[in-house]
DNA sequence: TATTTTAAAATTGTATGACAAATAAAATGA
DNA sequence: TCATTTTATTTGTCATACAATTTTAAAATA
């Protein structure tokens, strides 16, 4: 653990670039309160003369901001802070990730995990009936009702209300989507009952008992997945 | 739900500037295996001419692909691509979090809870023991303890082996710490008992039982500091 | 030949200046 | 006053140059 410190320290101190600079500085006025999200930037010929940089230097030190989601530039408009948090970050970082699917459902069942436990004690009315009519178009509906499974997950995943999990979990999930699409399910009672247990527990307010249905599901989930692509790859 | 996915695609077609576009090539280098981790990149030079952009357009990109912890840069050596997943992103984006303690509080709640469940399924006998010595440490040490604390959940969190996981939950701990230093814990022997039913719990590789264990305890230290907060504001 | 010294090349960091494109604001003409 | 034209603004992009330092190569010397 120690070392891990140390790493970052040695790897940030060395490197005090001028753009990484000027980004600190622009992420201070925000921390500072004298800018706000949504507020507009200054110009970027101001802002190289304030800081005393020239506009190369600026233009890196936006485009990494860019890329964390800090801020967002419309094209002869100008430059604003962002309203909220974005899973911009997290996507990009994913696509190092690659193709290890493990991993992502791994982060995915343990975050999905973690955030019903929140959503039992926050979930609205409104969204156990959006829920539960998740579970009845499942139900109902004939063919492939992978977009209703997914809407299910993200009901749960935004009724915690938190933006920062939001960003996480929005990551995660495309991810999985994306490396997980050709994988076939077939097993419609085993989700709706599935997804049934999980709802009443909701409903319940109970984390522990959401947890447990959440665990059983995504268990099966994650253990149906790993053993068809290691069939697939055999 | 499907009003953010249209958020997100909005914002994103219109803007491909040149820089986003090889950041995304240079990505394609790792992720299609051309480039593994820890490779040297070609120097800035001769990339601007594979693909035939200017040199602060390609430094833009670098800029970017280095605040997102893909690659680093060693002033008049070259450009490596990182090892692993850091947790640097994560850190920047929290600063938009501002003092948004309860955020923090609740996104690292529901990440260990997550995490200590993933953790029941795969700790090794070693970090079991570690945890023990920690608890040790806890019980026997004079002053603050907050140290060992730390140690104890970043050990858990460890355990996972998840390198996703760990950016995520690294930044949220460094930004927990960051704001709550100042907040006293004066409780030790809650601490020690509850981080025994919790080693308890792992050692029995029991999911459910750890999480239930952990959330009593992240509970209780969540409303100790929401408490004193509200106190010290009013 | 071996060693030391010197020079050159390589590489990132930074600055300056310029132009393109499109929008918004200002000036001009009827 | 209204419509048209011009100008200014602002981001996106390129080209070039120099600084600083490390590595490499060459050359000179013993």
């Amino acid at each position: 653990m120690i070392k891990k410190k140390q790493e970052i320290v040695l790897d940030s101190v060395p490197r005090k670039t001028l753009a990484k600079e000027v980004a600190d500085r622009i992420i201070q006025l925000l921390a500072s309160g004298q800018l706000k999200p949504g507020d507009k930037l200054y110009p970027e010929t101001e802002l190289t003369k304030m800081l005393s940089v020239s506009r190369p230097v600026l233009r890196e030190a936006m485009s990494s901001l860019e890329s964390l989601g800090i801020i967002h530039r419309k094209t002869r408009d100008g430059t604003y802070f962002s309203e909220k948090i974005s899973s911009k970050p997290y996507t990009n970082m994913l696509s190092l990730a690659g193709d290890d699917l493990p991993s992502i459902i791994e982060a995915r069942m343990a975050l999905e995990l973690g955030m019903i436990a929140m959503a039992a004690e926050k979930i609205t009315d409104q969204q156990l009936d959006e829920l539960n009519q998740t579970i009845k178009a499942l139900s109902e509906h004939p063919g492939d009702y992978s977009q209703v499974d997914k809407e299910f997950h993200r009901i749960i995943a935004f009724s915690v209300n938190n933006y920062i999990l939001e960003g996480m979990i929005d990551s995660l999930l495309m991810a999985f989507d994306r490396m997980s699409k050709n994988i076939q399910f077939r097993e419609r009672d085993v989700a709706v009952e599935h997804h049934k247990a999980i709802y009443e527990a909701l409903k319940k307010r109970s984390p522990s008992e959401a947890f447990a249905q959440m665990y059983r599901h995504l268990d099966y989930v994650r253990k149906k997945i790993l053993k068809q692509r290691k069939e697939s790859k055999a």
